[in-house]
DNA sequence: TAAACTAGTTTCCAATTGGAAACTGATACC
DNA sequence: GGTATCAGTTTCCAATTGGAAACTAGTTTA
C-alpha cells in the first residue's frame, strides 16, 4: 500500500498553497517588482519615464508587463490629450495593497546583504 | 540633451531595488515557496515525503531546489544512519525568517481569490 | 528638411526552465 | 528470485522567458 500525502492534504493548507501560487503568478517575471516599486515611488509616470527609470528593461518587456498588470488592475493607464500624445501609468489603489509584500521582501533582502557583509569582514 | 533617471537614482531606492532582486533570486523558480511552505508545516521530512507532499514536482526538480536552498542556508540536510539510509530535510532558523514574506503573500492571494469570487456572484 | 520625441509593436534569436522517463545501487520484504 | 523502497542522477526534449534591433506613425523642434 502506497503512502499518501498528509501535510499538504488539509483544506487550510491547500488554500494557502493556491493563494501563494495566485500571488506569484501575478507577480511573475523579472520586472514586475521593479516597475511597481518605481511607480509606487514616482506616482504618475509616462512610458518613456519608466523606460528610463527601470534600469535595463527593453521597451517590449515594459509594454508587456504593463499590459499584464493593467489586466490585473494593479496599474492604471490613461491617455493624455496632449501633442504628441502621452500616456500616464500609475499604481491603482488595489495595486497599493501589494506594498506590504514588497516591503517585507525588501526588508529581508536588506538583512540578507548585511549577513553577507558581516561574513566577509 | 537626454533626460536622466530621477526616481530610481537615489541611494535608498537603489538599495531597495537590489534587496528585492536578492530576495527574489533566492526564491526564484516554480517550487521554492511550495517546498518551504511544506517544510515549515511538516517539520523534519524525508526526500520521498516531500516528493509526495509537494504536488506535481519531479524528483529532479526537488533535488535541485533543495540543493539550492541548502546552499543558501534556508534548509538543512542530514543523513540518518538507518538502513536503507534516509535523509532528513528541515527549515533552518534562518529559513524561518522568510515566514513573514510567505505569510504576506498567502494573505494577499487569499484576498485576491475572495475578490474574484465576489465579482462572479 | 533632418533629427528627436511620443508610445509602442514586430521579428528573430539565445538562454533558461522545467517535465517525463530511464537509470543507479544499495537494502529489505515476501 | 522478484519486487519495492531509499535518494537521488542523467538524458532528452518542449515551452517559456527575455533581450536586441528594427520598424510604425504621428508631432515637434532646430
Amino acid at each position: 500500500m502506497k503512502k499518501q500525502p498528509v501535510v499538504n492534504n488539509t483544506n487550510i493548507c491547500r488554500t494557502r498553497i493556491n493563494a501563494i501560487k495566485d500571488t506569484m503568478d501575478i507577480l511573475s517575471g523579472k520586472w514586475k517588482f521593479h516597475i511597481l516599486g518605481t511607480l509606487m515611488q514616482g506616482g504618475k509616470m509616462r512610458f518613456m519615464d519608466l523606460l528610463r527609470e527601470v534600469d535595463g528593461i527593453a521597451a517590449k518587456m515594459l509594454s508587456k508587463e504593463l499590459q499584464d498588470m493593467e489586466m490585473n488592475k494593479l496599474v492604471n493607464r490613461t491617455i493624455q490629450n496632449t501633442k504628441p500624445i502621452t500616456v500616464e501609468y500609475e499604481v491603482t489603489e488595489y495595486g497599493r495593497t501589494l506594498e506590504r509584500i514588497i516591503d517585507e521582501i525588501a526588508i529581508w533582502g536588506i538583512e540578507y546583504r548585511k549577513g553577507l557583509y558581516e561574513k566577509n569582514s
